[in-house]
DNA sequence: ACCTGAACACCGTTCAAGT
DNA sequence: ACCTGAACACCGTTCAAGT
């Protein structure tokens, strides 16, 4: 059977998920699908590409976030969702922040919050959500890499609990000084 | 005159300076230096803790933020001196960033904002500290990552005055939720 | 003690040549 | 059209050997 980018690009996803984006190689994604690294290129123009439609395969799994009349419990949602689709995979966030700071993906994990911003009336809507976007893919890449570095017991295991408080703290404060109280 | 982890460093960081981060191998360094790159690990355990070096070096060079009774006030110009030196050096957001979050660095760019905080009777200061930290690196790294593409000429030149105006309008809607209004 | 020279085990990407 | 084989120009790191 031919390749396909579709393939090409599941084949990336479930490296990631097996060794981490250090590992996610051009060889060792065309190894998996037993074909020449050469190969890869009649089907995605280079490396950063292959991330980014990996990175829109990730944020597509995201749930849609109901959106009752309270904007800022529609950004709290969004937040937390977010959060959980970037830890379903491995080094997702640290993933999806460097497609993102290229501007290359086509999904926008943003839009429904920002819509919930524009509907509530509230100015800078770009500004908040890259704001939020920092904070939330910051404190994910923190997550995962302690995860990563505990699995190479170089550290102690991460407290679970305690990066979920510090999460729901910061995404708090943030929504309190979006919605003003 | 023999090799010194200080002018490795300033090495790393000239060559940080003019050619980006990507381009900062140790290969490179060794060269600038007019040595062979095996070198470097004489002084050196490995690149990771080198440019955790020039991290500090860079962290090093922020001005001491006064502080008036304010905490919002401190941590506005806390934030914004943070942002400034990371401006002073190509790619320093993301370097910043990346040695952060691998938990390796001596200084602590948190500091005297959390200070600050502790001080008012503020909740959550280390939370809070890193949820500002991720704030600003991500937006510097994205504003950093703009300028590189501007300058291999991929995208046309970005707005400099609204890339600061959406920098205060984020580090404005934290403080405001940290402080309460 | 400090550095060279050379190697090891990799990278992303290109491209003539095959089918 | 699609893939192989092989190369190009690199990496970080190690280490015997020299001085």
């Amino acid at each position: 059977m031919a390749l396909t980018k579709q393939a090409i690009v599941g084949a990336a996803l479930a490296i990631l998920d097996d060794y981490g984006l250090a590992d996610l190689t051009m060889r060792r994604v065309a190894d998996s699908l037993g074909v020449q690294a050469g190969a890869l290129y009649y089907h995605v123009p280079n490396k950063q590409s292959l991330l980014a439609a990996v990175a829109d395969h990730i944020l597509a799994e995201r749930p849609a976030v109901s959106t009752p009349g309270d904007p800022g419990e529609t950004l709290r949602l969004w937040g937390r969702g977010l959060r959980s689709v970037l830890l379903t995979h491995r080094d997702a966030a640290e993933l999806v922040a460097s497609t993102q700071v290229l501007g290359l993906g086509e999904v926008d994990p943003c839009l429904e919050g920002r819509e919930a911003l524009i509907a509530a009336g509230l100015q800078q809507p770009d500004a908040t959500m890259a704001a939020l976007l920092h904070f939330i893919l910051g404190h994910v890449t923190g997550e995962q890499t302690r995860l990563q570095l505990a699995q190479l017991s170089v550290a102690t295991a991460p407290d679970e609990a305690a990066s979920e408080r510090d999460f729901e703290w910061g995404l708090g404060l943030m929504i309190r000084g979006i919605c003003g109280r």
